[in-house]
DNA sequence: GCTCAATTCAAACGAACGTTTGAATTCATC
DNA sequence: GATGAATTCAAACGTTCGTTTGAATTGAGC
């Protein structure tokens, strides 16, 4: 919003080689209470007072260490999407590898895109179930600033998918397989964000509906049968019958 | 937030049974402009006196017409949302006394779901397209009064589909349901929520991406295919695997 | 123990927010 | 055209926001 100022560095970003993995220090200290009120709140609801106060460290500090609570806001994602979007394309690639030229079933580059999702669901003193879940309500943000932030840390990893998901399914067409690649991620981040519409629909208690392991293992199969489903003869759309005849009859 | 206080209440509140379905009265103003805005920047992002310049009215407007910003959303949220629920129910109802007895088709359920939020995609002059962004991303806010609000609003109508696929598909266990219809009702929100994301996966003109019909064209199969896949044998959950054994090998 | 940069801190800034107020205006009804 | 409720309006209220400031504190290197 402000105008690009002049501002005092933190050392910590003098030395760009250097991690803080140390999780006492302001820094660290900030972005898990970022990360856990963000979740809770949604970005614009959550005041950096909030966030310094639960942290316990002065209000300015989010200002010097980060710049901005925009800049937080991508500190908070960066710090685990990062390493989760790189842990999918690895095991993505050990697993054509071990393929040896051979396609891969649509399980197993679910299993991919899941896998690592599903470590940091597991993190439990990482606080990686909060993170699922802010991550998940990220992707519904309007704030432009997060839209265009998600979508350059994802690109690389959607057009690898993109390309894996082609070999698997060679009848299924190329714009096809974007529709419903786009349904995947849908559906996936959904799921991990919206614990409380289960509880809606299922009328059960919350405790299981938090349960991701088992949640991931119910949704792999049901999105490989989508994934699988004979392609739709191409729709010339003549855009103006009466919506009674989207689907075809039993 | 403020303790209820006594405030003056317009006329059109005194009158219960009547409607109010011109469009240029200051209350459909104030709701087409905050349906516009609240869509394109949130709720927290937008606020009332964005709201009463676009919409051409006095910023004490909203606070007479509705009493509150929450109210305002509230009321641009049950405009719509309402009416296309219970032209869900109906529709459904319709379906299955057509079937005579017979269990409906996935397909037919689904489109029970999807024809009603066609409809509004494509009430061009009535903002409806406008509106099913904003329900979709309704569904990933964390605001308490929104998800409560949601939750009443969905409750019947979710509950009258759950037996509807309770019949279509009695081989899949109750529980199993559950999990389904999340998906489903998670990969509906998200796609016609999240134009933008569509835009990384298939690097195609936003233009298309938007074309509603096309979209739920292609995922009701996509979902039909998922709820009728077989029901993975009933997991008891060693909890304590490291995740790599989740997905079945092709 | 002096130096100086890194960090922390209390305090304040200006702006924007939702809401309230009370007077002005509109408008159907008598 | 006078009455009175419904509605509109400009102005201000008190609060909270993200950010900035400048002094105080810390801590490693000499």
């Amino acid at each position: 919003m402000t105008a690009a100022t002049i501002q005092r560095l933190p050392r910590s970003m003098m030395h760009p080689a250097e991690k803080s993995p140390d999780p006492t220090d302001t820094k660290s200290k900030i972005l898990d209470a970022a990360e856990e009120l963000f979740m809770e709140h949604g970005f614009e609801a959550t005041s950096l007072r909030l966030i310094t106060t639960a942290a316990g460290v002065n209000l300015a500090a989010v200002n010097y260490h980060f710049g901005s609570k925009e800049e937080l806001f991508q500190a908070v994602l960066t710090r685990r999407l990062d390493p989760m979007n790189q842990d999918r394309m690895q095991l993505l690639s050990a697993y054509e590898i071990a393929a040896a030229g051979k396609a891969l079933s649509c399980e197993k580059i679910l299993a991919a895109m899941f896998i690592p999702a599903l470590k940091l669901a597991r993190d439990h003193e990482q606080g990686g179930k909060n993170f699922l879940r802010l991550l998940g309500r990220a992707y519904a943000d309007p704030a432009p600033f997060i839209r265009e932030f998600l979508s350059s840390q994802y690109r690389e990893m959607i057009a690898r998918f993109r390309a894996a998901f082609s070999r698997a399914l060679p009848t299924i067409p190329r714009e096809e397989l974007s529709w419903r690649l786009h349904f995947v991620m849908g559906a996936l981040s959904y799921t991990l964000a919206g614990a409380d519409m289960l509880k809606i629909i299922s009328q059960r208690q919350p405790e299981e509906a938090t349960n991701d392991e088992l949640l991931l293992k119910r949704l792999a199969p049901f999105l490989a049968a989508g994934l699988r489903s004979p392609a739709a003869p191409s729709a010339p759309s003549p855009a103006e019958d009466d919506g009674h005849h989207l689907f075809h009859e039993a």
